[in-house]
DNA sequence: GTCCATGCAAACTGTTTGCACGCGC
DNA sequence: GCGCGTGCAAACAGTTTGCATGGAC
């Protein structure tokens, strides 16, 4: 959801906020890295270009930006949040237990998933979190492969 | 996967570990208990029956029965770890955004995700973990429903 | 008797907040 | 200039840890 400047302050804007440089930062950090970036990392590449910007702020922005649609939390190391610029296209996330690498995947028939149960059971969904968990394929080589499944 | 009292002893003998009257009634409160439980409720629950039980034995018991799988942790609420004892068959979680309230369900078209993932990417998926959110049928109520997708 | 498990309190981590100043508009 | 946004430091919540004692086996 990589937006050109002008329409980013209107953005901002159309709910009574401003356009900041550290928000700007912010927002440039993410939406360069591919990879999702805890606080802290975004944190210290943002004080590579701002020194100044404290991580108060780097929370405080995200939680805007994620009000806004703009970025999604993910836990993903079930430790602490994960943030991503939003890019449009719904997707889920494999998470390595061996290196911690994260692939990102489409799942459609997580759709028939989501009717299934709003209609069994009268709720209405807004969000979907799928996370799968387990070793990729490096790390199944490294390890010889036992630690594949329990059997 | 609730065992008998022996068996139980063994499981954690297997392991080098102690079946202690703290670890039972840790058990004990969570397979009673058929909600998801925050390490804090699951102290208040226990401390009822044991006034001496310390919050951080329950973090250390919680630790172990994770690792021994007869209990799962999950991330519901975003903020803080729910527990639940195992029950055998998998199954997933909506949340209610209004009230909290947690609902559980099997969603059989997960299988096919997950087989479909692992092929694609040559990674090996020991767990999954989906969680739904949105609103349940009686917030949907008081709310006019006008929360209810974004359109 | 050995050694793991416990209780207590202090430490730690990730995150939030109060306040005075600064900057977008 | 008004008021939101910021930096700083202190507060906070959840969780972990060091240590001496207690209990399982």
């Amino acid at each position: 959801m990589i937006q050109s400047s002008e329409h980013l302050r209107d953005t901002f804007h159309a709910t009574g906020r401003r356009l900041t440089s550290q928000r700007r930062l912010l927002l440039g950090v993410l939406e360069e890295s591919d990879s999702h970036l805890d606080a802290e990392t975004l944190f210290v590449r943002a004080k590579a270009r701002d020194p100044d910007i404290s991580l108060a702020t780097v929370y405080r922005t995200l939680a805007v930006l994620k009000e806004m649609g703009l970025v999604e939390e993910h836990s993903l190391g079930e430790e602490h949040s994960h943030y991503e610029a939003m890019r449009g296209e719904p997707h889920y996330h494999f998470v390595c237990l061996g290196c911690g690498k994260v692939i990102e995947f489409d799942a459609p028939p997580m759709k028939q998933i989501e009717e299934d149960v709003s209609e069994r059971e009268g709720v209405c969904i807004t969000d979907a979190n799928l996370r799968l968990s387990g070793y990729c394929a490096q790390c199944q080589d490294t390890m010889g492969g036992q630690s594949c499944h329990g059997e």
